[in-house]
DNA sequence: TGTAGGCACCGCTTGCACACGCT
DNA sequence: AGCGTGTGCAAGCGGTGCCT
């Protein structure tokens, strides 16, 4: 039997021994053997022979790249797992550190791709009697969490993934209902061999084992004194991370590659046609060492005075790109910019071209159009910063936009070089240099910090058990998704489908504030407008994610079936929480979440602790806060897998119910004055150091959540505002939440007195003080209003550059940004087309009509014609309608001027008519 | 080609009341 | 009187960026 269909009676009281079992003898065979797999492996000793019986098996493209692992191999890394589908067969790719060298081992255990189906074997027979992948059904248990119940079923086994789902025929449309039938194949050998990317594995007489790390006695002991007292699944969640975490990451071997691409004017080259020269590679290594591989076609000589780094000429670009794909097959990881858009696209579509022969050209498109390395893994960077998850909670929003030139400025403090040429007026040597920097960059994307990119995507790929090409490709809901059916399969338990979900358990009862939202979401506290001394915000640390851990939150514990948890309901809705079992998703949560808080958080700044524990900590710590931070947010999401609405509905009632029952406490027992709050957080007026620890102690006796310190304000300026405020801690450091002089949209001119006006606050000490800071922050202001009416000032200054949020047909409204990319359109017909993404900048001008237009608008805009502004890059200082410009400036800084009580047309508009009648 | 809902602000769009002019 | 059209206004809505 499968060694994961023995524990019958479900539950989770076989995952020790699961455990336990898979570190002697993972790959264990498990089916009856079917002999109809013609390329059944029994490998010659012999290594060259061994080679001729491979050469048959692998894809023509890219072989010449690809080692076969040997009988027995010592402890690799597992950085890859795939399907063949010429071989029929999984496969994975392991790093040995030994060689240094990536070699592929075949599945040996004749794993099959299935679905399971409650479908009765005979009539499955019936059903699927003429087709040929069909090789047979075997009778399997599972437990069934939403309905608490073990349950028997038919596993139906093919030759090919292909043939369980993604054709139109395919059985998991002829057989239903079907199970776990749409889990990508190399995803389920990974769940059903509980393989974790990332670890350490040896090949033992073609078995793959895992290879265990070893743990301090010390270490351990202290983690679990943390978890003493919970369940006991959790205690062996416990068991089943700490080799996750703490097994060492590997300094794994890499480069970065990045091309450059002869073009004409104005046009952006094409990878999909390929019809420009690639005239330079840029590639660099991990010591740090670029080298460019340059097409010099016609031997011009090169000053290598003006150049850093190495170079390699090639009178050929075919050759040029051979050896750049040998060098490329030399790394286990190959990390690019963009790769699967453009770099890699482009030299795949060109060596085509170029007649360069299959077997030496490394891609592998996908459907999906990610490309794959046939030997290593290729990291595709600008997949992986996009992920809004990676760059809020990971990076804090360090870059805005997800571009080369703006990560590099922010993260590395390294930029691009710059050059008023472009591309193809550079000459030979301006060119190496600039490629060369750029894949520097890219290199140094994945190094800075002691490697902190590559070690949090190496965590992130073992908490979440997907490859690491896969993980950094997919969105959040998939991680967690794939985290979660991980977890479900190694119980034994079935992988609830989305619609039985929501038919069981869909419905919310809650109304949203905002229209066309699903249910009813945070309080937001009415602020009390004025200057307020001497203020303490207080937040519940992560209050969704503990919500989730402390209340049981879980899709199959939600309105459970048991007549007797009906009484346990949720605060504002119509749904109660089962009290007999414990909720997956709850305890995932709450083990990440305690984990964190609990040890590496703390020791990600423990100074008592080396460099090397705080730094892994701190990537623990970050990939956990990530996954913690949207476990909340996905229930809600209908492209969740475990989309459960009543499960995000109740998450946020009973944060409602934290936060206003700790509102009523401030005020009502301790008498305090609650100012402002938001979501998890509420500002106190002047709480003694006695009130703050009786809070803390107060919501942990009543919701078990720390309710800690974040901000100490000296004063903190509320208006009428929600979300809209600014405060100067009793350090001196001025906080700004919301206010529009701190949004990236808007113009220079009014940040520029926006951000004097916050300098001078900073440096109030007291009530007294503030006056005088008033009377220079009018001057200031008053200043720029005049400046205005001069027409003194740089048309950038006035830009307001808003990012397109959808393509330009999509628009239903004739806004400014549209407006403005449309004249770009018309104007540059030639040059990048603005798209989702592209950052727009124009100014405000009077109205003017523009040509009639012949790009493809909506039904809704397509006759609209006037504008009310024009792109900088079209416009001159005199469209500027000044009127427009100085009501902007009076939106912004009105925000921060009526919280300290000056008024706009007394101090600002007034007093300059009064100078202007004395003058 | 998505983790959620709540909120501020800008400016276009739309619907309504009303005036007006024509038949 | 009945109808179509222009005008001014306010509310609604689309869009962006932000908060938690």
């Amino acid at each position: 039997m499968n060694q994961n269909n023995k524990d019958d009676t479900g539950a989770n009281k076989g995952l020790m021994d699961f455990i336990q079992e898979s570190q002697q003898d993972v790959l264990e065979s498990n089916y009856s053997e079917t002999e109809e797999n013609g390329n059944d492996d029994d490998f010659s000793d012999d290594e060259e022979e061994e080679f001729e019986d491979y050469e048959q098996i692998l894809e023509e493209k890219g072989k010449d790249y690809v080692l076969l692992a040997p009988e027995n191999l010592s402890a690799s890394y597992l950085i890859d797992v795939k399907y063949d589908g010429k071989n029929e067969k999984a496969y994975v790719k392991l790093f040995n550190p030994d060689d240094e060298k990536v070699y592929r081992w075949y599945d040996s255990t004749n794993h099959l791709p299935y679905l399971l189906t409650t479908v009765k074997k005979t009539d499955v027979e019936h059903i699927l009697k003429n087709e040929k992948e069909y090789i047979g059904c075997e009778l399997v248990k599972r437990y069934n969490r939403l309905n608490q119940k073990n349950i028997s079923l038919t596993k139906v086994l093919a030759t090919n993934p292909l043939a369980i789902g993604g054709r139109s025929k395919s059985y998991r449309e002829k057989i239903k209902p079907s199970f776990e039938a749409n889990i990508r194949y190399h995803l389920n050998y990974i769940y059903d061999n509980a393989l974790v990317p990332g670890l350490f594995y040896e090949i033992v007489d073609n078995k793959l084992i895992r290879k265990e790390p070893r743990l301090q006695d010390e270490v351990k002991k202290n983690i679990m004194a943390i978890f003493e007292g919970q369940s006991k699944e959790i205690l062996e969640l416990v068991e089943q991370y700490l080799p996750l975490f703490f097994a060492p990451i590997p300094s794994l071997k890499r480069c970065s590659v990045d091309i450059e691409v002869e073009s004409e004017k104005n046009k952006i080259p094409d990878p999909n046609t390929a019809t420009q020269k690639v005239i330079s590679v840029g590639i660099t290594n991990e010591k740090q060492q670029t080298c460019v591989y340059v097409l010099n076609e016609n031997k011009k000589p090169i000053d290598r005075s003006k150049i850093t780094v190495d170079v390699k000429e090639f009178d050929k670009e075919s050759e040029l790109l051979i050896e750049v794909f040998k060098e490329m097959s030399r790394y286990p990881l190959v990390i690019t910019f963009n790769g699967d858009s453009f770099d890699f696209l482009y030299l795949n579509n060109r060596a085509k071209k170029l007649s360069i022969e299959e077997s030496v050209i490394p891609f592998v498109l996908t459907r999906t159009q990610d490309i794959y390395l046939v030997n290593g893994i290729h990291l595709d960077l600008y997949r992986f910063f996009r992920q809004p998850a990676i760059r809020i909670y990971a990076f804090g929003g360090a870059y805005e936009r997800n571009t080369l030139d703006e990560l590099g400025r922010t993260l590395l403090n390294k930029e691009k070089l710059k050059h008023d040429k472009d591309i193809w007026e550079l000459n030979l040597e301006e060119l190496i240099e600039y490629n060369g920097r750029d894949a520097e960059i890219t290199f140094e994307l994945t190094s800075f910090k002691n490697n902190q990119v590559i070690e949090l995507i190496i965590m992130l790929s073992r908490i979440t058990k997907m490859p690491i090409d896969d993980f950094t490709r997919a969105s959040i809901s998939i991680w967690i998704q794939n985290w979660m059916y991980f977890e479900h399969r190694i119980r034994n338990n079935l992988i609830p489908r989305q619609e039985d979900i929501l038919r069981l358990k869909g419905d919310t009862s809650t109304e949203a504030i905002i229209k066309g939202k699903k249910y009813q979401g945070a309080i937001v506290i009415e602020p009390q407008a004025g200057v307020w001394w001497n203020v303490y915000t207080l937040d519940f640390a992560s209050l969704y994610p503990s919500i989730i851990k402390t209340r049981n939150l879980s899709y199959e514990t939600i309105n459970c079936s048991h007549q007797e948890c009906k009484k346990n309901k949720i605060h504002e809705t119509k749904h109660w929480i089962c009290e007999k079992q414990v909720g997956i998703s709850s305890m995932l949560v709450g083990f990440i979440r305690d984990i964190r808080v609990y040890w590496f958080k703390d020791r990600a700044k423990d100074q008592s602790l080396t460099e090397r524990e705080r730094t892994q900590s701190n990537v623990i710590q970050s990939s956990l806060k990530v996954l913690l931070n949207a476990s909340y947010g996905v229930f809600g999401s209908d492209n969740f897998a475990l989309y459960c609405p009543p499960v995000a509905e109740s998450t946020a009632a009973l944060a409602r119910e934290a936060i206003s029952k700790t509102k009523q406490y401030t005020e009502e027992k301790l008498g305090l004055k609650v100012l402002y709050g938001d979501t998890d957080s509420i500002f106190v007026h002047k709480p003694t150091p006695e009130n703050v620890k009786e809070l803390e102690k107060w919501s942990m006796d009543t919701f078990q959540i720390e309710l800690g310190t974040d901000y100490i304000f000296r004063y903190c300026c509320l208006s009428d505002r929600k979300k809209n405020y600014f405060g100067i801690t009793t350090k001196g450091t001025p906080i700004v939440k919301g206010l529009m002089g701190k949004k990236k949209n808007t113009p220079e001119l009014a940040k520029k007195p926006f951000e004097k006006a916050l300098k001078i606050l900073s440096d109030v000490q007291n009530p007294d003080d503030l006056d005088n800071a008033k009377e220079r922050i009018i001057k200031t202001i008053k200043r720029v209003n005049q400046k205005i009416s001069k027409r003194e000032f740089e048309l950038e200054e006035l830009a307001i550059s808003v990012t397109l949020s959808k393509k330009i047909e999509q628009y239903d409204s004739w806004t400014q940004p549209l407006q403005a990319a449309i004249q770009l359109i018309i104007n540059f017909p030639d040059g990048e087309k603005p798209t989702v993404g592209s950052l727009i900048s124009f100014i405000k001008t009077k109205p003017f009509k523009i040509q009639s237009h012949d790009i493809k608008l909506s039904d809704k805009i397509s006759k609209s014609n006037e504008c009310s502004v024009k792109p900088i890059q079209l416009a001159n200082k005199s469209d500027v309608d000044i009127p427009k410009v100085k009501e902007l400036l009076k939106s912004t800084l009105i925000q921060l001027l009526d919280t300290i009580g000056i008024s706009w047309s007394e101090s600002i508009e007034g007093q300059k008519s009064l100078d202007s009648w004395f003058s």
